[in-house]
Formats: C-alpha cells, sequence, structure tokens
DNA sequence: GCGACAACGAGAATGATTGTCAACAACGCA
DNA sequence: TGCGTTGTTGACAATCATTCTCGTTGTCGC
C-alpha cells in the first residue's frame, strides 16, 4: 500500500552537472569534508555548483546510504564517501585522516544492552578520535 | 612560568543565585535537555536567569565534568547531570529518558583500535538511540 | 522538438550559540 | 558595616551553518 505501484511515469532523479560533480569530488577526496569546504573544494576545481546544491546534493547521497554524515563535538556535519556496510570510523583532529572499523562486538553489545531496558528501534553513533602518526610528530 | 604562583588574593568562582538555580534545576532533571529547553524550565519555576547565564553556567560545569554534554543527529546540545566516571548513554528518542550504560569492552576495544593504527591521544564518543518502553506503547 | 517538472542558485530567513559591554553584586578587607 | 575589586549578569547585537523561497534553467520521456 505505498502507492509505488503506479503503471506511468515515475519521477525520476536526473543527471545533472552539479550531482556528478560532486560525487566525483567526493570519490577523489580522502577524510571527511563539511558542505562549505566541499563547496570551496569545487570552486577552486573550476566548477561552479551553488553552495545550496551542494547542500541538497549531499543530503540525498546521505539518505540514500552511499555517503556517510559524521559532526565532531563542536563542528558543523562532515561528509565522506566510506565502503559499504555498518561501520565506524577512527579520525585524526588535525588532519581529517580517516580509518575505517568494523567493531561487530560493539554492534552486538550495543543492541543487547538496549533490549535488556525495553529500548527498541535502536541505532547508535560511535567514532573514535585521536591524532594520527603522520600529525602526531 | 604560568603566573600561577602569586601568593595573595587567587579569583575565586563565585556563588549566585542564577548558578545555583541551574545546579538545583539539572539535579532534580531527569534525561537530557537542552540549554534553550532548560532556560525555559527555570522561566516556568519562577526563576530569572538570563539565557546567556544559561549558556556560560552549562558551559563552565561542562568544563568542569561536572555534566555531561551530548549532541543527537540533527539536533542541539543537551546537557545532563550524571554519576561520576566514564560512561555512556541509552537515550530514548521521543522523551529522552536516559540510561547510564559502562562497556569496559568497548572502551578497551576502541583503544586498542587507535592503538594499532598508531593514533595517539585517543578519545571516543558512543550514543544509543531508542525508544523506551513507555514512549513504545 | 515539446512540455512537464526536477533541479538550480542567488538571496532572504532561521535559529542555536556566542560576543558585547554597561550595570550589578559577591566577598575579602578595613 | 562600608568599600573597592572584579567576577557575573543579561538585554541585545552579531555569527554562521543550514534551510527556505521562488523565478529560471535543463533533463528526459515521448
Ligand atoms: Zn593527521
Ligand atoms: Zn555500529
Ligand atoms: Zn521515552
Ligand atoms: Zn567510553
Amino acid at each position: 500500500m505505498s502507492g509505488r505501484t503506479m503503471s506511468h511515469s515515475r519521477t525520476a532523479v536526473r543527471s545533472t552537472r552539479q550531482r556528478s560533480a560532486v560525487s566525483a569530488l567526493l570519490a577523489e577526496t580522502e577524510g571527511f569534508h563539511s558542505a562549505q569546504e566541499l563547496h570551496a573544494m569545487l570552486r577552486d576545481r573550476g566548477e561552479r555548483v551553488g553552495l545550496t546544491t551542494v547542500y541538497r546534493t549531499l543530503q540525498g547521497l546521505a539518505d540514500a546510504g552511499e555517503i556517510d554524515v559524521m559532526r565532531p563535538p563542536g563542528g558543523e556535519y562532515l561528509y565522506r564517501q566510506c565502503s559499504e556496510g555498518h561501520h565506524h570510523h577512527l579520525v585524526c583532529r588535525a588532519c581529517g585522516r580517516t580509518v575505517e572499523v568494523a567493531g561487530p562486538t560493539v554492534e552486538t553489545w550495543a543492541d543487547r544492552v538496549a533490549a535488556q531496558h525495553g529500548f527498541t528501534d535502536v541505532s547508535h553513533t560511535l567514532e573514535i578520535f585521536g591524532t594520527c602518526p603522520t600529525c602526531a610528530r
């Protein structure tokens, strides 16, 4: 009953220069960056994309699960193109370098704890911050 | 050489009506609440405290480690008076009800993972969100 | 090509948090 | 108890990331 069964003209997502530019940038970029930063990076590349569009595109990609969103303590939202599947991040506070980490133990622990207290519809956020070897010296 | 060795009149923190009001409110309140919410709660109580002061006081308490700060995805900063020691939270998205949880396993896991990648000065954030039994029905 | 409508983007609006600074009030001391 | 020093307060202005508006533009199915 979700209304997705109409046989004619479903509204499709359109392919645009701007959307491609953002995706391409994310594909080549290592580490997390804010919408503002990505917008500036596009500008420096010569790509002309409005800030509003950058925000919209990032939200779309995030909703589609194609990129990861994260917000460090005291900062704004950061985006990054990650690999598939549920994972968390080990992020360098100085340069943003990111290592994806998987913690099966943590996942089950979180779900178990929540269940023990009768909580449902459970989700969690987990980020590890530190100084990477390069920035340390 | 930090100039902290003067033998006379060290500047002390002063006890004020406003500061007491905020602390008292936090002591009686269960769950996480934003600065704006706490300000409104004080107003409803008849306490007259400026919004700026509420922000300042909360920051001070947080810096002193007397209260916990947390920021849910898509929301503003939330504050709560917690028990001593390092712990995490299982929070109800609907009503803010909070359960403090300790996960020694997670702590060591996070530190180990960071160390394996050569990261130093490590810290982490971990929150579990869900719908509490009361709000579920 | 055409037309419907998704997508853009410049600029205004929002809203939480922070900065400003003159008036106020603890508190150590006389 | 009176006084001066100086931390504190709070109304208001300023930030600033993000969202909203809405007229224009570009995609894409036909
Ligand atoms: Zn680094
Ligand atoms: Zn996880
Ligand atoms: Zn609840
Ligand atoms: Zn922990």
